[in-house]
RNA sequence: GGAGAGGUGGCCGAGCGGCUGAAGGCAGCGGUUUGCUAAACCGCCGUAGGGGUAACACUCUACCCAGGGUUCAAAUCCCUGCCUCUCCGCCA
């Protein structure tokens, strides 16, 4: 959520940093009723502060045994007024609250203008493409053939999308993300946090109101399946006034996202790419805002380590204000070059979101002059796991067909070295 | 799933429909006393929003789990929801 604030005192601004991001809506009809709204509150309560003085009055003269009649009658018709006051109110408030939580946050100075994926900026790259003597396949023509993966059985049990890993795949998966538990555990508390929200914390990490139809609900319960660890651990201090020595905080959780992927159908229908169940180790950090920005590039290093302990090619790109996420105010994505389609995928996204979603889940934090504040959050991926086993398949693929497993993960597949 | 009890300030814990933003205690802060510590004593001690001030002071409004309702007036009465606890049943 924006800053009521900033929107009052520099409409102009807010316009055009949201102009950046991909349009602005119309603030005409927001402006006319938050104006409404104050005035209501202001003749509102002066109208309870009268009846509160006569409440005075009226035990008074109860407590003398004098009749009250007259003020009780008077009272009668303000507390009338207040009531009708109080609905209309309510009506305002409530819609300037719709309209400001569909308001997607404003980007960084730093981030650079664009429209679409296409003028996003490469940071910065690590590590080489490997050097394959014959033409690579794809992680799914790997998968299968070595029986690691089974879309078709999957498919079977609950339909397109959905994977089963088998066997040794099974153990690769597993053992990614005890690897990058175990590299992350120094720096982030783990947390095993529920995979299943209600629409309040759905609401504070951005998801909803506007994008419900790519979540999966449980009608019996109205509650959301996590389309990212992000929810849970975000809404883990909702509502809470922090001490500034606390801060920052650092978690991490291995979890299960599902995404309904609606509006991508078509698009990387074949492997593990894009599935609606999938594997994530996700990084969160609570921060004071002066920090916030310096915590997102130790969080990109975060994630990056995972891909250097790997050896796997990457690497890193600024988002532009147009590919920009309703609740970010800057990302860095991390995409991993992937021999069998000849192209870079994202593995992990690192946003610093400011006050944005702080706002929408009134998490502050308490100075040491004793001012409570808003703090920042911040997310990245460390890594998705689906995503990593696709990037192992494609870059250690053999001429024979068989599948070198990297270094670090041996120990955490019983020394198993090659999946053949 | 069935039966019952309860949710009050950082914590414990009182609370009659009006004099309760809320007794009392603990913790915390300031001070007196003190060789130091401890103890004793005195004072202060919730949050948010508005007005006001150079800044204080001062003042208004809201908040006793959340949302509705009754009433001139609700922490207190009624309804709904959420959460916690106890007993029974079921169960990984």
């Amino acid at each position: 959520m924006l800053d009521v604030k900033l929107l009052r005192e520099n409409l102009n601004l807010v316009q055009s940093e949201l102009n950046k991001k991909g349009g602005a809506p119309s603030f005409d009809r927001w402006l006319q009723q938050d104006t409404r709204a104050r005035e209501l509150k202001v003749k509102i309560e002066e109208l309870r502060a009268r009846k509160n003085k006569a409440s005075e009055q009226i035990a008074e003269k109860k407590r003398k045994k004098e009749s009250a009649d007259s003020i009780l009658e008077e009272m009668k018709q303000v507390a009338q007024q207040v009531t009708e006051m109080q609905s209309e109110q309510v009506k305002v408030q409530e819609e300037n609250r719709q309209f400001l939580l569909t308001l997607p946050n404003l980007p960084h100075a730093s981030v650079p203008i664009g429209k679409t994926e296409h003028d996003n900026v490469e940071i910065r790259q690590w590590g080489n493409r490997p050097s394959l003597s014959f033409s690579p396949k794809s992680h799914w023509e790997i998968g299968e053939r070595l029986g690691i993966l089974d879309f078709e059985r999957a498919a079977k049990i609950m339909g397109a999308r959905f994977v089963l890993y088998q066997g040794l795949g099974a153990r690769l998966e597993r053992a990614l993300i005890n690897f990058m538990l175990d590299l992350h555990q120094s720096k982030y508390k783990e947390m095993i946090p529920p995979y299943i929200v209600n629409r309040e914390s759905m609401q504070v990490t951005g998801q909803l109101p506007k994008f419900e139809d790519d979540l999966f609900h449980l009608e019996a319960e109205d509650a959301f399946l996590i389309p990212t660890a992000e929810v849970p651990l975000t809404n883990i201090h909702r509502g809470e006034i922090l001490s500034e020595e606390q801060l920052p905080l650092h978690y991490m959780a291995y979890t299960p996202c599902f995404r309904r992927e609606a509006g991508s159908y078509g698009k990387d229908t074949k492997g593990l790419i894009r599935q609606h169940q999938f594997n994530k180790v996700e990084l969160v950090i609570f921060s004071l805002p002066d920090q916030s920005y310096e915590w997102l590039e130790r969080l990109v290093l975060d994630a990056e380590e995972v891909l250097k302990r790997l050896n796997l090619h990457y690497r890193v790109v600024s988002l532009c204000t147009g590919d920009l996420g309703f609740s970010s105010a800057k990302t860095y994505d991390i995409e991993v070059w992937l021999p069998g389609q000849g192209q870079y995928r994202e593995v992990s996204s690192c946003s610093n979101f400011e006050t944005f979603q702080a706002r929408r889940a009134d998490i502050r934090y308490r100075t040491t002059s004793g001012k409570t504040e808003y703090l920042h959050t911040l997310n990245g991926s460390g890594l998705a796991i689906g995503r990593t086993v696709v990037a192992i398949l494609e870059n250690y693929q053999q001429a024979d067909g068989s599948v070198v497993i990297p270094e670090v993960l041996r120990p955490y597949m019983g020394g198993v070295e090659r999946i053949t």
